[in-house]
DNA sequence: GATCCTAGTCGTCTCCCTGACGATAAACAC
DNA sequence: GTGTTTATCGTCAGGGAGACGACTAGGATC
């Protein structure tokens, strides 16, 4: 097949965002109501086309500071600059996966520390941070009686590869702190370990192990006592970014 | 920025192939020449367009069997078929990443057992298997004393992406066999991981380790006397697809 | 055929990590 | 003060992994 270069299928490329917090005790993801067809008033992952002169990482940045007004983290900085931490995810080509268009969609993952609600995106939609477990199931009810609709096009998909990635990745990486403001205790980095895995874990031992992980966690010298009960020592995140050995999922 | 379906910024998006295999003692990768500008002349990445009605997936199937004759294993189907494992690896997008347009290349990974030498492409080119060291060196000379060139585009990168990927791959998942015919030995398994990791292993812990995870390998009750020595028995890969606990790629 | 060489396989010992869980500490609400 | 909550330290037993000795069973060599 020689190249010709007036005879390649010309496609759409946008950037479609997972975007995780922990709130409380849930797991969140960011969603944004549909103005238009397709999938009119169903939920969606918030996402855009990529420009003509920008590349996929800024392309999916500037989609985060446009629905979030996070500052994407550059993988290269050191430590927690109260960015967000932003990866790419996957990419999704089926060709049917939009009815209107051949559209392929380089998925990226975010995760942010716990944010005050969503401010509206650039085409004013309605945006929310749902539980990820509300917006993947099929059907049925949401918490507050609200009838469920599967989300718009494949980002149910999506959304649960980004699950997934978040998951196992906080197994083996520091990411975990992401989830975190810039000053955190051992008990918040654990109720997001909880959150996440959707699990609960030993203090005692969750203690042992992240305060033991060399370049895990550098204590700042503060304490807190926002969760109540005895004062917590405050940690910043450590310059590790992959932890040896690894936090362990409990079996299921 | 509402809808408009007249004003998209039209791409080109391709899969490209990183092809990695085990010789003798050496991660390879398979490369094919380029017989047009740019980068005429350079070693690149197998790949080719998407087309307008096949899955990205597909695509790379398709490339993946123009260029060796393997099928793609499907990730759905059971154990080892003999087909070659085949998994997405990641997308490249940099605006100038392919100076006649704008490309976006949707980077597969697939891991092969050794095969014989690679018969031409679609297109006719000069395809070989290269040892990934050789390929991702900057400049110098390769073993044979050859000039040694840098991939073309950003296939370096991408090469490079993808040898992580089965790196780490390896550790927590079966997938070392993808890289062993059918039926083999733990001695050839751990020759795999040898080459992959590019370290020495220890015999005796690592046949502890391989025939005491559950689901690992099954044994088919033959030996071989292939490798030499006293014969060793013969196994295929048995159902499971993570590892737990997981390999130990040895400390740096 | 005896010897050597090669690769495979089984065991042992020690160290360290982990999970389970007791105990104490330091704040707050009554 | 008493109870409640969360944090933090300690102890102990079990398991996995690295280091390494020992034995096995073929082919190659003399």
């Amino acid at each position: 097949m020689p190249y010709d270069p007036s005879a390649f299928p010309p496609f759409a490329v946008t950037v479609d965002l997972v975007v995780l917090t922990v709130r409380r005790h849930d797991l969140c993801a960011l969603a944004v109501r549909r103005g238009e067809q397709p999938f009119q008033g169903r939920w969606a992952l918030p996402g855009g086309f990529v420009r003509p002169d920008e590349d996929l990482a800024q392309a999916a940045a500037r989609e985060l500071a446009e629905e979030t007004g996070l500052r994407a983290h550059d993988p290269a900085a050191p430590a927690q600059d109260n960015g967000a931490h932003l990866e790419q995810l996957a990419t999704y080509g089926d060709p049917k996966r939009d009815p209107r268009m051949r559209v392929v969609s380089v998925a990226h993952l975010a995760l942010a520390p716990d944010l005050p609600a969503p401010r509206a995106g650039g085409d004013a939609n309605i945006a929310r941070w749902a539980p990820v477990e509300e917006l993947l199931q099929q059907g049925g009810y949401a918490r507050d009686g609200e009838p469920v609709a599967p989300l718009a096009f494949d980002h149910a998909q999506i959304l649960s590869d980004g699950v997934e990635r978040a998951r196992s990745k906080i197994e083996y990486s520091s990411l975990a702190t992401a989830f975190c403001p810039p000053e955190f205790t051992v008990g918040e980095l654990r109720r997001v370990y909880e959150a996440v895995w959707g699990v609960a874990l030993d203090p005692r031992n969750f203690h042992r192990k992240v305060t033991g992980t060399p370049g895990f966690l550098v204590p700042t010298g503060g304490t807190t006592t926002r969760q109540g009960g005895r004062p917590a020592q405050l940690f910043r995140a450590g310059g590790a970014t992959l932890l040896n050995p690894p936090m362990l999922r409990p079996e299921v």
